[in-house]
DNA sequence: ATACAACGGATAACATATTAAGGATTACCC
DNA sequence: GGGTAATCCTTAATATGTTATCCGTTGTAT
């Protein structure tokens, strides 16, 4: 039988705590966790975005996201609004602040994205991006 | 700038996703949470760990090993002992009914891996396993 | 031997993951 | 048009993730 570390959920799982160690510093210093930062970072890519849209795009289950906004509500960071058309559609968007803040603190994270790149070659990170993409096709 | 969907982190937990819809129906069906079957997992393979070496391996962090193993002591499927040695360590093993049952369980969600691996060919696994462990290995 | 740093687990506090169920709104069908 | 199913979001309950801190034990230097 197989062994115990050649599961290739638990390498995917340890990649990622690999590199999710480059940026977990600046983010703990904006006291933002991980999934606030990819929310806000879809937001300002999509200017604004219903729940459930940007549930999936961020990969987080609905339940959790409803915790998340409420949260970046709180700190003025994301704006809630109701869908006109559909009463029960939710359209969330950045603050002015939060765009701010964002453009602030892009760069620094991008400049580690590239460090983190660099290390691994841009050839070899385009590899694994397509042999990811067709992981993500896989259905049961 | 880069855009929201090409973050290496992303797709890694996208990648994870896809791959472990494989296996939830399974786990769910004997009411193990992935991280249970991940320590029961290793614990079958090396016999009996240290807390801190069975939190190495999982990939779990010890604050939420301890109620995990709470949990499956519980359950009457891990038993714990202190070290005779060293008193602060505590050492860790499945108890016969939990080796019973992982031998049940275990071809099941075997077969499963291979269908997951056989849908993307042996090689490109190879070469997924390689990339994952150059990752692994980077430094911030 | 004593003081003190270092270590291994555990606890605390908060945020998120996961599954199931609830409440309000909309679409569909007769 | 009224009944009904489907849809979107939220709440609830439990498990885990994350950081900081505490507590007992061991190592170490004086």
């Amino acid at each position: 039988m197989r062994k115990f570390e050649d599961s290739i959920p638990l390498q995917l799982l340890k990649a990622r705590e690999a590199t999710m160690s480059f940026f977990r510093p600046i983010l703990q210093e904006i006291s933002l966790t991980e999934q606030q930062w990819r929310v806000i970072r879809a937001l300002n890519e999509y200017t604004e975005l219903e729940s459930k849209q940007l549930a999936e795009r961020c990969c987080i289950l609905s339940p959790s996201l409803t915790g998340i906004i409420n949260r970046l509500e709180q700190q003025g960071l994301i704006q809630r609004r109701k869908s006109p058309e559909d009463q029960r559609r939710v359209l969330l968007s950045l603050t002015d602040e939060a765009k701010q803040m964002f453009d602030e603190v892009s760069p620094r994270l991008e400049a580690r994205y590239k460090a983190m790149a660099e290390q691994i070659s841009e050839e070899k990170l385009e590899q694994l991006n397509e042999l990811l993409s067709e992981l993500c096709k896989l259905k049961p």
